[in-house]
DNA sequence: CTGAAAGCGCTTACAG
DNA sequence: CTGAAAGCGCTTACAG
């Protein structure tokens, strides 16, 4: 698109050079009010829009941010990338958004592709535990390209975490159940290639709450982080270990397709059997029965990160972006869990 | 971001000049093969990126759009998102997102963004009908800006048409309720600043279906398209209107909270009152009972819209972009649905 | 098929 | 407080 006005133009007609049109354009502190006036006027009558290609290329900053995501279609991430891009807004910079579809390859894609985008930063909320990938990611952090990782875990000092105790989360549930009465409690975790590290952490704190009492009976049924593998897990177990009276999901969406299996069987929830989910996502409170689960704070998590990324970009002072921000999952009650029927 | 190669390394290495090494670059065809592969060999050791801001400046192109949403955590939008995304990556595009979170000003602000942004084109996919924002987007199209409106009515010649029938879809709904014997029915609109010609088309077929059919039976209650108007808008109609069997809401996120609102009230759906969503967002087959609806194509809308505009900012013959698509919508029965009591 | 030169619209020291 | 000049890294006629 062509833009007839340009920097020059409001230069003339102000009656200044450019290079004091700049200064005003970028709040320069060493400009009279006087001419900062002028020439501020001459801009709204102009209608002048500055063309931020020619800005990039001179600043070597393009006031861009890029933000991947596994599936923008997926509540859990939209939620996200809202708190990212809030965040983006009120410190004026604009987002890129890329898809990886939950594919490793494509991950890689969209990172080469805002590398060349002249995004001044990337902000990743995706899947990963890729060892390729992860290597990609390191290099770039240690590099030139500022990074910011959410949700997801990558040991790098230039890379701040935001991140879930994940551990701790299901730690929570699972003991939540166990007060409940149950004992013969089965996870259903999420195991795939871009999101292992959550899943793998989600299972770690349901056996270490077993273990802390005494429980010996464990059943862990594998399944990606969607409704249809969740369903068929759900079947399996049921199948193969009809003593169950609760099961945790490792993800709301597992928990949803779970419960429609439970009921496709004439099981009733959370009478003959409880659920428990894992993200509080919108549908959770939706349907029926209301789904008890841990609320992770997604929307902080995308703002936070953002934040992190900017502080950087921005060149503020290390201390106010360095440290690592770890969000504990806060237990909420709703109707899809109770007390285990004796 | 600093990159220490640029072109001028390349030429160096390849021992061409910048200019062959910007023809490979952009595949031009008058290179000889054998300098091709020389420079693509060293772009690859060098691992080379190219300077987007300077390439954008130089070309006067970003190969970037500009999406605006009302709201990406709304299935509704995420999903014709993809779809735009999808294309925009087929053709190399890159996307820039805002949320105008359903209001006016937001909406002229990303649009804003976007002019300074250097994006392309813009697609919009989100509400309108406020007659200033119209002006500015005529403006805009008539201008200078490559423009693409979906889902949403805006007479322009130079804009062509995205849509969805609504009068027609409906028409289709009221009808099937009226076959299932149904005289009594509601419907609750989603009157609102940000999307009204949707829900007025569809208040028009409403009434058209019912008119064909002599039913002079007719009430209409406002809200906006979110749960919680509906929820009080549905509150009013059992009061108000205790005779209605069937309510038909504009949007499917309305019918769930229309559905709180029958089930708080003692009501079984569809036993003692159908009721019919529209839009069919994957809560629809989720929630229980599994809620009957009007299918809208949004990620086809999405990734037609994105082809549209590629089109036209690659210069592609106007016939192959500029016909308006106009989608029927499509009945799906679910459960939520059936014949009148007698 | 290839190169030299001008130019895209800004920013940024430098000088005054 | 302000201006002249160089430069950011590309593309694009033009000439050969």
């Amino acid at each position: 698109m062509k833009n007839n006005v340009d920097i020059y133009t409001i230069a003339e007609y102000a009656g200044v050079s450019k290079s004091t049109v700049s200064r005003v354009l970028n709040n320069k502190d060493d400009v009279s009010e006087a001419t900062r006036k002028k020439v501020i006027d001459v801009i709204n009558n102009l209608n002048y829009k500055p063309n931020s290609s020619a800005k990039g290329l001179a600043s070597q900053r393009t006031k861009t941010i890029g933000l991947v995501v596994s599936e923008i279609t997926n509540s859990f991430f939209s939620m996200f990338v809202k708190g990212a891009e809030d965040k983006a807004m009120e410190e004026n910079y604009n987002i890129m958004l890329a898809n990886s579809n939950w594919i490793v390859e494509e991950e890689l894609k969209c990172i080469r592709i805002f590398e060349e985008g002249r995004v001044d930063g990337i902000l990743k909320i995706s899947g990963g535990g890729d060892e390729l990938l992860d290597q990609y990611l390191n290099n770039l952090a240690n590099k030139d390209m500022p990074l910011i990782i959410v949700d997801r875990k990558l040991d790098n000092d230039n890379i701040p975490k935001v991140n879930v105790n994940n551990i701790a989360g299901a730690y929570k549930g699972t003991k939540y159940l166990l007060e409940l009465g149950h004992r013969n409690i089965a996870f259903v975790k999420g195991d795939n290639i871009a999101a292992s590290d959550a899943s793998v952490d989600r299972v770690k704190g349901y056996k270490k709450a077993l273990i802390e009492n005494n429980i010996d009976y464990q059943v862990i049924e594998p399944g990606f982080f969607n409704r249809e593998d969740a369903y068929k897990a759900t079947e399996k177990i049921m199948k193969n270990h009809p003593e169950v009276t609760a099961i945790f999901y490792a993800s709301d969406m597992m928990a949803v397709g779970g419960l429609k299996a439970l009921k496709n069987a004439g099981l009733k929830v959370p009478e003959d059997i409880s659920i428990l989910g894992f993200d509080d996502i919108e549908l959770a409170s939706i349907i029926d029965p209301a789904l008890s689960t841990l609320r992770q704070p997604r929307y902080q998590m995308g703002y936070i990160g953002m934040e992190k990324l900017i502080d950087k970009l921005e060149g503020r002072p290390k201390e106010v972006y360095a440290e690592d921000i770890i969000f504990e999952l806060e237990l909420i009650e709703r109707d899809s869990t109770a007390q285990v029927k004796k």
